[in-house]
Order: structure tokens, then sequence, then C-alpha cells
DNA sequence: TTGTATGCGTTATCAT
DNA sequence: ATGATAACGCATACAA
């Protein structure tokens, strides 16, 4: 036999081989009862001779438009965050038999609005997508029409949608309080530009020093790193001035690590906060705590969102229900050894 | 006008609204110069009136069978190596106007085989798979007929296919010799179970002891651990021996960690060589080195053999090229601190 | 129980 | 330059 040829079969050929109509064979394969018993097995048989697999995209095609994917935009999916949160989107959409088509933006609006417009062409049944800046027209639904759309991470601007979000300025806020509460009234800040989660942790930062009635001072503010390597300069140059601070609060990660580079490199004890957990922070030898959460729940939220928008859709194909913005906690981890702090 | 109401429009809708047939709507779009520049601007209007997509899922179905996209199935997403890999893969897709559906198995081969099926039964162009075990019949070219599959970081076993690897062997045999000219002969080894990977970095290690004429004590080896918790008090175990070992190979990240953990805690100065880089790790004020690689080329080079593989089906449809094996390089990069180590 | 016609949205082919 | 027809692979509706 020489049918192992070419493109692959479709339900003409297992028809032909199990001598019935196009129609019984797809029939007999999804197991119709009204299929007689034999017919059926001759069909399953010709389909496991020809290795026959349902062509899914034209099925969707003619049962209606439902390509039984999700699309996933992330920023950067090399950042521990954002991969777990797409494990949870994963998770979900397995469980649900879906797939999840997962595209990278880099932080790049424009890139965001091509991938976006190609998952809609696609037609994926909905979009979990991390807005990479504040532009978010091509995320509206007026544009994407009858595709849902839920945000995760960063939250609507202009745009009316569902999202799952971070408790970034609560979390923040409880990091600052507690520095507070130990005393600490000269705390430098630390954290990446430009995103909306940076935002909200310098201004949970900020609510508690103003409660406290602590001035801000400026030399001690810094938005302008992403990277460990800047982010240790920065500290070290706030460490080398003559009133350095006693603490640190840091809004990422990488700015964390940086800032506990420059602090241990001097053999210091100022207090770091981080936001972010990271492995190996118990390993440090010094005092810090961190604001940390679960990605993956995240992950999981937004895309629990999505399906209830989608089969919300398949009952009411009316108007939906009113806007939902669900929001996660954070909690504390305290990796400081017990023994040295003791004075 | 209510026309924002329902389903996706079509070509149809377009067409009426822009007073021409489905064709010529469909020809304008697609920038066809048969059309004149009068109507094309009229349909073009329509089209974005009506805010209209091309449904690619049917015009896939009516050009062939080619979704346009590649599947990535890996173990574990939340792994920052598989999800730099995954990084890798969709820079490259991208660069082709591809999307990247990812699935997750969780190292569970019957997961793997439902999550295949179901990519071919998508009709996908092709797929890059972490394959989870020995048993691969499922990736099979003679299984998955004209669907190209291409083996990430695991090697075929009893099928052909063209994979892509990481220097596994090498890189252990170059650490291993390197602890070896260091004077050591007492080396532990941890690692985690079942992986090829892992024993690939096992016996690399062997190789090196026994062409040193250094016996393998069976109490310093233990391939079961795969957390860092875990590994450390295997660790632990080794290092309160009377006769503990005066260094440890890793096999893996966590496993470094775990054992960078125990030794750190006891005060100890034993030599630590690990396989996978982590953040931090020059932070830990130890004698650590590591071997290092790039997962995010792995994923590319994936990616780019695949795609070789496509445009080779695309233009002679005929029988392929042999099957291609790349073994990437690997690294070794010295975390201990320069100073403490003088004698 | 099985088969025929029809259509999902798109485009190739052949008219006009 | 534009339109009509058919077909991609599958499944609903109706007929036999």
């Amino acid at each position: 036999m020489a049918a192992s040829e070419g493109s692959a079969p479709t339900l003409r050929d297992v028809g032909a081989l199990a001598k019935v109509s196009t129609m019984t064979a797809s029939r007999a394969l999804r197991g119709d009862p009204k299929v007689s018993a034999q017919t059926t097995a001759r069909v399953r048989a010709a389909a496991a001779e020809l290795n026959y697999r349902r062509n899914e995209l034209a099925r969707g095609l003619r049962l209606g438009r439902t390509s039984g994917m999700v699309g996933l935009v992330v920023t950067n999916l090399a950042n521990p965050f954002y991969s777990q949160l797409a494990l949870g989107v994963e998770a979900v959409a397995a469980s649900r038999g879906m797939k999840v088509v997962v595209s990278n933006t880099a932080d790049r609006v424009e890139r965001e609005c091509e991938v976006v417009d190609d998952l809609a062409a696609r037609r994926v049944d909905g979009i979990i997508v991390v807005p990479a800046g504040l532009e978010q027209g091509h995320l509206d639904p007026s544009y994407l029409k009858d595709i849902p759309v839920v945000l995760a991470a960063r939250p609507p601007v202009g745009i009316t949608a569902d999202c799952a979000l971070l408790d970034d300025f609560g979390g923040a806020r409880q990091a600052t309080a507690q520095l507070v509460a130990d005393g600490h009234n000269r705390i430098g800040f630390l954290g990446p530009p430009a995103a909306w989660t940076s935002a909200e942790r310098l201004r949970g930062f900020r609510t508690v020093l103003e409660g406290a009635g602590i001035a801000l001072e400026d030399a001690l503010v810094s938005c302008e790193q992403r990277d460990i390597a800047t982010a240790e300069r920065v500290a070290g140059n706030m460490l080398d001035q003559p009133d350095p601070p006693t603490a640190f609060f840091c809004a990422n990660s990488r700015n964390t690590m940086g800032v506990c580079r420059a602090v241990k490199r001097r053999g210091l004890r100022t207090a770091v906060f981080g936001f972010d957990d990271f492995e190996m922070a118990d390993m440090l030898d010094m005092s810090l705590r961190i604001v940390t959460y679960d990605p993956e729940a995240l992950g999981r939220q937004a895309a629990e969102q999505l399906f209830q928008r989608l089969d919300e859709k398949r009952a009411v194909p009316g108007k939906a229900a009113a806007i939902a913005r669900v929001i996660l906690p954070t909690s504390i981890v305290d990796y400081t050894p017990a023994v040295p702090t003791a004075d």
C-alpha cells in the first residue's frame, strides 16, 4: 500500500476505504448511535489504517466560529513571572480542552497590536493580555467585536475590560509600613520605569511615608533602572552619600537583587524590602524581606474570568454581565537570618 | 447603525456594503492589481467600517492545509529553562509570521500523546517537543505523517527525528575534569531522577573519574532528588559522614542550590560545581562554578531546524534530507570570590 | 440505518 | 475589471 503519501487523509478517504459515504464515516467517528455497530467498527478500522485525524479547523468552520484556542499575549516570556502566569493560563485552558497561543511583545505596543490582530484573524475564542502600554484601543471590545479580552497584571486604561491584578498598592503599603514601624525614616526607593505595576508600588510607598509625616527626598527615589547592574550602581550612589538611607524598598526583583549586591558588597546591614520573590534570597545573609505572590494563580484567575465570559456568551448571546476587576493578595516573607540580628 | 451585533463580518458583508461581489472584495483586500483603484478604495473603506478581519482558518482551509502555527510541547513551563526555550521558538516563529501553540505535559507521557494528537488535529505546520519519556512512538514520522517534528533538549529514542541538544556530556566532563585537576578525589554527585539530560551529565562525571583512576563511591552519588530542600538534606548527609566529599558536582540548578545551602549552613568551603546558571549565584560567597548555556538559543535552533524542514517540504514534496542532530556547546562561569580563597 | 444536498468563509478558475 | 461557480473538510437538515 503506497497510501502513506502526500496530504493528510480526509473523511472521504476513510469513507471510501470503509465503503460508506463521507457522512456515515463522520457519524461513525463521532460515535453517533444511529450508525450500526458493524459499520462503526469498519469505519474505525479504516480510520486507524489511514491514520486519519479529524481536521479541527474545518470542523470549527462548519460548526460556527470557534477555534478552541485562547491567545495569551505577554511582554516577556523569559521573565519567570510571565512564564508562571502562562502556566496558570495553560492549565485552566487544558482542563477545558483548549489550546493556548502564546505571543511575546517585548513591551512594544505596536507589536501588541499586530499580535492581537493576528489572533483575532485566527479566530481565537478569547485573549488574555498583559498590556504593554497605555494605548489600549486595540483591546477595546468595540474593536475586537465578540472576542472577549481579559487583562492581566495591568489594568485597562481608557477601555472597558475584565482584569486580574495583583495588590501592588497594598503590598507596597504593608512593606513600607513595616519599615517605618522598624524606625526607618530614610528609605530609598528603586523601581523599573514605565510599568503601571511599578507606579502602584511607588504610590503605596509614598502613601505610607506621607501618612507617617516623612518627607520624600528626590535623591532617594529612582525609577530608571531595569537591570541588576544598574540597580546596584544606583543603590551604591545612594549609600555613598553623606546621609545614606537606612533601608530600601524595591519595586521588582531585578532592583532588589541590585540593591542586595550594593548593600552586601559594602558590608552594610541596611534593611532591604523587595517586591517579587527570587530563588536563594534566603541565602544572602542579610536583612531582607519580600512582598510575594503567586503568578500562576494570577494566570488561572485571568483564564477563569475569560472562560466565564465565553460561557456567558454561549448562554446568552445578548448583552453581557458587568466588568470584573479581581485583585489578588500579596504576602510577606522574611529572609533575615535570626541569629546575627541580635544587637 | 445597529450592524455591530453578533458574529464577525465576512467578505460577503464587506462586498455588500461596497456594492461589489464577494470575489472582488477578496481581491481588493489582497491588493490584487486587477481591481481598479476606486473599487479597492471603496472595499477597503467598507472593510474598515465593518471592522472586517479575514478568517485565517477558512483561508487556510481553501488554500491547502497549513494553519501557520507550530506546536511547542514542553514538560514544565514554570521552569525558566523551558520558558526561555519557548521564547527562542516564539521569536523565530514570529519572524516568519507564525504563531506558537504551547502545551505543558508535566512530564507525563500520556499527556504528551494527547497534546501531540490535538496539535496534529489542529493542523499545526510542525511540532517542537521536549519529550517526557522514552516511549516516543507518537512522535514518529510514520505516525504523524507529514507534520515535521523536532525534538529539543532530549534525543529521539526508538524513532528518527531531528533534534537540538545541549552538550550535557561534554559540559559535565569539563566540570569534573576541573575538579579533578584541583586535586579533588572525593566528589559527590547529585542530580534529578529519570531525565536523559541528568543521565548524560552523570556519564560525563563518571567518564572523567574513571579516566583519572578514581573509584566511584555509591554513597557519594544520588539521583533521587528534584527539589532544593531534598537536595540540601542529601548533601548534608554526605557532608556529615566521617569522610565527607571535598567537592560536589550537581546535574541541575535545584540540586546545585540545595548543595550550596548545605555547604554554606555548615560553614564549609567545599567546592561546588553545578549545571544550569541561576540568579544571585555570585552573591553566595563560596567556591562555586557553573556549567551554563543558552536555553533561548536552543529554542531558536530547534525552530530553525523545523522551518528548514517546512521549507524543504514546500520545495520538494518528495523525500526529505537526512536527520539532523545539532549539539549546542556549554560554557563555564566561575562565581568563586577572588579574595577569600587565598590560602 | 444510511445517503444527498447544502453551507461555513475563503479563493482558484473560468467566464464576462 | 468584475462576477459566477466550485471546492477545501466537515456537519446539519432532510430524504430515503
